[in-house]
DNA sequence: GATCTATGTAGAT
DNA sequence: TCTACCTAGATCG
């Protein structure tokens, strides 16, 4: 589910599976119907990520642009689409596969100007080559909002949600309260790429994995966890359960209207 | 079957 | 800081 490591994994895939081929894209609900008959049996050309956010080119010059917010969903199989059933946003058929979207925050079509305003207030997405953390240090440097804040603040760096910034303040014993203007640049150089490895790894994979391998059940003799969003974690939704690190009971708390987890220990204020 | 909850964001207050 | 958006799986009764 969606955060900057899922957008990326659709992008590729639709980018294997359908650039170069002329799709046919309709709105079976209705409510892209307009934005759908700009691109219906157009090539696309390219299918690419920033952030949380999905871009199809066509080769006649329009974008689709997605974001599936908190809800949003893709599925897909082999031809032929079955009927359309429940809210289908918008459907992609090409001679060898269909995708449908259902519940996308954002699913419109747009001119390069305003393709080109997301990506200027979009911050650096370590999972592009363009990525320059410095953009995101500048931020974090001056700022007297908290650390888990401006995490989570698309502008400062694209594509985390809530569980990666979760697990990257954890694996790097950060107190999520911690003024940016109090973090060390030292600390800041050794996260960066750590969440870089840890996004990477997502996108290989599907699910996020957090945990070092020395702390794995199969290290430790635990039960491995069953999440819905699948991957082995330490922190985030453990809420009261053991840190996996050093025992003590994990903290949750609802903090700028989103959960946090974090180890008191291991992530002293 | 009803209710709750969530990995997100924009806009109003 | 609050609400709306609007989906589906988990949980409740």
């Amino acid at each position: 589910m969606p955060e900057g490591h899922t957008l990326h994994r659709l992008a590729r895939s639709h980018q294997r599976t359908y650039a170069g081929q002329p799709l046919a894209v309709t709105s079976p609900q209705g409510r892209f119907a307009s934005g759908a008959s700009l691109v219906d049996g157009q090539v696309l050309a390219k299918a690419e990520a920033h952030g949380k956010h999905l871009f199809h080119n066509y080769v006649n010059g329009h974008t689709v642009h997605i974001h599936l917010g908190l809800y949003g969903k893709f599925t897909d199989g082999t031809p032929p689409a079955p009927a359309p059933v429940g809210q289908i946003r918008m459907r992609l058929v090409s001679s060898t596969q269909w995708t449908d979207l259902r519940g996308p925050t954002a699913c419109e079509v747009l001119t390069p100007d305003e393709v080109a305003a997301i990506h200027a207030r979009l911050g650096p997405d370590p999972l592009r080559r363009d990525a320059d953390p410095d953009k995101a240090w500048t931020k974090i440097a001056k700022s007297r909002t908290s650390i888990a804040v401006l995490l989570m603040d698309q502008s400062v760096v694209a594509g985390i949600g809530n569980i990666y910034r979760a697990e990257l303040l954890f694996r790097h014993g950060i107190h999520p309260l911690i003024p940016g203007r109090s973090l060390d640049h030292t600390v800041w150089k050794e996260m960066w790429p750590d969440l870089a490895t840890l996004m990477r790894l997502g996108v290989r994979r599907g699910r996020i994995d957090t945990v070092r391998d020395e702390h794995l059940p199969e290290a430790t003799g635990r039960a491995p966890r069953q999440d819905r969003h699948g991957g082995e974690v330490y922190v985030y939704r453990r809420t009261g359960q053991p840190c996996l690190v050093c025992g003590t009971p994990v903290m949750g708390e609802v903090l700028a209207a989103r959960n946090n987890y974090w180890c008191p220990t291991c992530q002293p204020a």
